[in-house]
RNA sequence: GGGCGCAUAGCUCAGUUGGUUAGAGCGCCUCGCUUACACCGAGGAGGUCAGGGGUUCGAGUCCCUUUGCGCCCA
């Protein structure tokens, strides 16, 4: 394999499936450490994450591309630490969402849902997952989602349905769940009930309508004002309440109003939630439609009326608007208010309008008969949890969301009346009315013995089986291998939006089922916006499709740009100029290594004067070159460990990038070029370390750009073995997934020197350059140059070969002198500390401009010496720890050194 | 109404136990197709870190406050 075989730019298309494939078929994915397989040992840690399950009928957005990246880096992350990882995947019913589509599909048939029957419907639901259903799995695989597929689930699945039905028949058994008519949240175009969290309030401009409630017990036009935003609800009334305290209505309290349009007479009641400054300060009560009214009217035993029915239809209790839509009904009302007299006035009002987080549509509060957990103990022990530290919120400020929404949390509705998902295990008997509810279905009622049994027809709510994910998908309830060895997981990821929906129900579910937490920590990551910071819609068009993002600019380039561009729990805008940056830096990855392998010698004799027979072991020294970049190279390791150690991984993405490209290709390779022309030892130790150092970045790159990564360590690793510096490789794995994770050392003592050195060269190099562009000379025309070193001439003389090649010297005519009598004639200068450089430009220098350059670097200079001089002068001196001060101090002699150079200049 | 977050270069954003001349990418300007890469290289311009106050030897970073924007819960 040599260089010339690869592409001058990564071709990521050619790639990116093929690794995959290779990995797959490798069984790279599956831990290291298998409870199911001969030489396991349980006393080795496992580092486990179960996926988020995608819905099964969802398309690959950014969402999923954002965790899956997540994920997959802390995957392989610790699997290259060589701890047994396993991430287990899945998908979950989505129980609304797989129900309409297939309705869809029934319609284009020309057929219905309820035409077909319950039981051909849930058939054809399962055609439709088994054709449909891998479509996401697939998406995920192509972000280079390295799960262990053989443990692939899906909550339908046996298994999990077996978990489903022993959490809810032990909750059932604790009392913990029950049955009865409540207010809850009803979807009138779905016809089912849906919990809180499914709906969505949104500002819309609305109406407030006022409006007279008569006195019934008044012969003259007595009336108390009311004003509401829903006037057909009036139908629904049951009282008009009043502030105990509101002087204009006490005098009402007790007594009968007469509802408009029905006569029907209620009371007046008082109390104090209502709000003397909203509306006209009396407040209709309808208990049946809404959460407020509905508490108050337990509060003073109100009747509670059902004014809509379940297509939101008035009901009978609406007299004559019975039948009637409910928008319908709303004017039909007030245009017969209006022509009794009844109204007052209309104002306009924004409206907090709840709607279902699916469609859209106009949520109704409605009073329903359904299932809910009582959530108040599991909400309690997952509180606990977190507070004593069992489990950990990341970033922190969520505990307090977290917090907060468990304390005022409120009994969970379950049932949902589709037809896909875990049937309801409750049977109804025809004989004496009981419930019977079993693990096993009953035959005959368990309280009279009669068969004649029904079973409920609701569905449970599709994130009560996503709430047992963590241990339904190992096993639970039966007490698997892989339950007792991977449960409790290690790491909950996800968006921070569905922390109430999924991951505070999986904690409350963990506690209950397994008595252990689910995962010890959760990693909240942020939402992807548009890059004007908006949230991505279909509605505004702005949605960023992943597929061909990674189409054009591949996989890698996309991982890495949401990797390194947000940081934990902070919302992140996505760019596609982002992305192209970042398939810059894949490219730039690719012909770094691409330079590398070129470097690597087919045989000992490639490099001149080397004897076919030399030993590759013969101990080299290290150039500066090689000990700046390793010495580099190792801090950028220990920093590596210690940013993903606090999770803060984007920070360790720029880093390594930052590395990888500033220092390694600019200053390295650039450097590395000088040393294999050299040929000899010097050379080989120059691919070596050219070698070793690629290695190393990545094995470091690898969890964040997986496939430009094992590509290339792929053909680094088969150039190292056909070559004479094959004992570089001696301990590397087949393939770059499971490589050794680089492992940080301690700095040594060597390190500071060599760093100072370089830096030294850099600043020098630069200067230089700087000079030339300053003074227009083309980049690539070769110059003399005069160094004068003073202290450090030995490592200007030492690194002269560099200095010339770096900043664009004719190696022939660069002098380095410790000092000079006189300094030379039509030159620029530049001064770095004690060292000078001198650029001889005959005729091309402007004596009143160098003049002018030099005075406002000597001026610059002063100020800064006048600015470390008051610092070091202050209680800074006494109060700043040593390192601190000697830093300044260090700075200050090197100005100080800078100036007066720039001074003699000056004559 | 309660809570949280954000405000840093033209744009998008980093900057995690406070360390003293604030960073990146993109964009912009000037050079350069030097045998890893023009998906590139070299150089450059560009910021009173939203305003005010405080703590400290030292504040983009901690505390208080004001303003603007966003989100969550009710």
């Amino acid at each position: 394999m040599t260089e010339n075989e690869l592409p001058k730019a990564y071709d990521f298309k050619s790639t990116e499936a093929r690794i995959y494939a290779m990995w797959e078929a490798g069984g790279y994915f599956k831990p290291s450490n298998d409870p199911n397989k001969p030489g396991f040992d349980p006393e080795r840690k496992p580092f486990v994450i179960s996926i988020p399950p995608p819905n099964v009928t969802g398309e690959l957005h950014l969402g999923h591309v954002m965790f899956v990246a997540m994920e997959d880096l802390m995957i392989r992350y610790h699997r290259m630490k060589g701890i047994p990882s396993l991430w287990v995947p899945g998908s979950d019913h989505a129980g609304i969402a797989t129900q309409l589509q297939v309705e869809k599909m029934l319609r284009k048939e020309g057929t219905s849902r309820e035409a077909v029957g319950r039981d051909e419907f849930v058939r054809r639901t399962w055609d439709w997952k088994h054709k449909y259903g891998g479509i996401i799995t697939n998406q995920i695989r192509r972000i280079g989602a390295s799960c262990d597929w053989e443990r692939e689930r899906f909550t339908l699945d046996e298994g999990l349905s077996k978990a489903v039905r022993e959490a809810f028949v032990r909750l059932y058994e604790k009392g913990l769940i029950y049955r009865g008519p409540r207010l809850i949240n009803w979807s009138p175009g779905l016809k089912t009930a849906v919990s809180d969290l499914e709906v969505e309030y949104s500002e819309e401009a609305g109406t407030l309508y006022y409006f007279k409630y008569m006195l019934a017990d008044s012969s003259s036009a007595e009336f108390i004002p009311v004003a509401t935003t829903r006037p057909e609800t009036i139908l629904g009334d049951t009282a008009v309440a009043v502030h105990p305290q509101d002087e204009r209505y006490q005098k009402f309290v007790g007594r009968q109003v007469l509802v408009p349009m029905l006569g029907r007479s209620i009371p007046v009641i008082a109390d104090e939630y209502v709000t003397r400054e909203f509306g006209s300060g009396a407040l209709k009560i309808t208990p049946g439609h809404d959460p407020n009214d509905y508490e108050i009217g337990m509060r003073h035993n109100l009747p509670v009326l059902s004014m809509l029915d379940s297509a939101a239809r008035v009901t009978d209790v609406g007299g004559p608007y019975a039948g009637m839509d409910r928008f319908d009904c709303r004017k039909k009302m007030w245009a017969d208010m209006q022509a009794a007299g009844l109204t007052i006035k209309e104002q306009p009002y924004m409206l907090n309008v709840p709607r279902s987080q699916r469609g859209g549509e106009i949520v109704e509060p409605m009073i329903s008969t359904q299932w809910f957990v009582k959530i108040q103990p599991l909400a309690e022990a997952a509180m606990n949890a977190v507070k004593d530290g069992r489990i950990r919120i990341l970033p922190e400020r969520f505990e307090k969301v977290y917090f907060n929404w468990l304390e005022n949390i409120k009994d969970w509705c379950i049932s949902r009346q589709l037809w896909w998902g875990h049937r309801i295990p409750v049977w109804y008997c025809g004989e004496c009315g009981q419930q019977t509810c079993t693990r096993q279905d009953p035959t005959a009622c368990a309280h009279c013995g009669s068969t004649r049994l029904e079973q409920d027809e609701d569905v449970l709510d599709t994130w009560f089986s996503s709430g047992l994910w963590p241990f339904s998908t190992l096993g639970w309830p039966d007490e698997t291998p892989d339950y007792k060895y991977f449960y409790p997981t290690t790491m909950l990821e996800t968006g921070y939006d569905i922390l109430f929906f999924w991951v505070a129900r999986m904690i409350m579910d963990g506690l209950e089922f397994t008595g252990q937490v689910p995962f010890e920590t959760v990693y909240l990551h942020g939402l992807i916006r548009d890059d004007g910071g908006r949230k991505m819609s279909k509605s505004y068009g702005n949605v960023i499709d992943p597929l061909p993002v990674m189409d054009d600019l591949g996989t890698d380039a996309l991982r890495f740009t949401l990797l390194v561009g947000s940081t934990p729990g902070n919302d992140t805008s996505l760019s596609l100029k982002k992305v192209e940056s970042n398939r810059n830096f894949a490219n730039k990855i690719w012909n770094a290594g691409r330079f590398v392998l070129s470097a690597i010698p087919k045989n000992i004799g490639t490099f001149a004067s080397l004897p076919e027979d030399s030993s590759p072991q013969t101990n080299q020294e290290w150039t500066l070159a090689d000990s700046w970049i390793w010495a580099r190279l190792q801090n950028l390791v220990r920093e590596v460990e210690r940013l993903f150690q606090s999770h803060q991984y984007g920070e360790a993405g720029r880093q390594i990038y930052e590395f990888f490209w500033s220092e390694f290709a600019d200053w390295y390779v650039e450097a590395a070029k000088l040393q294999l022309a050299q040929g000899g030892h010097i050379a080989f130790q120059t691919a070596e370390t050219l070698a070793r150092v690629l290695d190393i970045c990545l094995r470091l790159l690898h969890p964040f750009t997986p496939f430009v990564t094992e590509e290339l360590w792929g053909h680094l690793r088969r150039a190292l073995l056909a070559s004479p510096l094959k004992a570089v490789c001696a301990d590397w794995s087949e393939v770059l997934i499971i490589a050794a994770w680089p492992q940080p050392r301690p700095e040594q003592d060597w390190e500071a020197g060599k760093l100072a050195d370089f830096n030294l060269i850099q600043e020098l190099v630069r200067s230089i350059r700087n000079l030339r562009a300053e003074n227009n000379v083309k980049s690539n025309r070769r110059i003399p140059a005069i160094l004068v070193g003073a202290d450090l001439t030995d490592l200007l003389r030492d690194q002269a070969g560099l200095i010339a090649s770096l900043a664009h010297l004719d190696t022939a005519s660069l002098s380095i002198y410790p000092n000079l009598a006189a300094k030379p004639e039509d030159s620029i200068v530049g001064v770095i500390g004690s060292v000078e450089v001198y650029l001889p430009l005959a005729g091309l220098v402007d004596l009143t401009e160098e003049r002018a350059r030099l005075e406002k670097e000597l001026s610059q200079t002063l100020s800064q010496i006048e600015r470390l001089e008051a610092l070091l002068g202050s209680d800074f001196a006494s109060k700043a720890p040593e390192a601190v001060v000697a830093k300044e101090r260090e700075k200050l002699s090197g100005l100080k050194q800078t100036a007066q150079k720039i001074r003699s200049q000056l004559g």
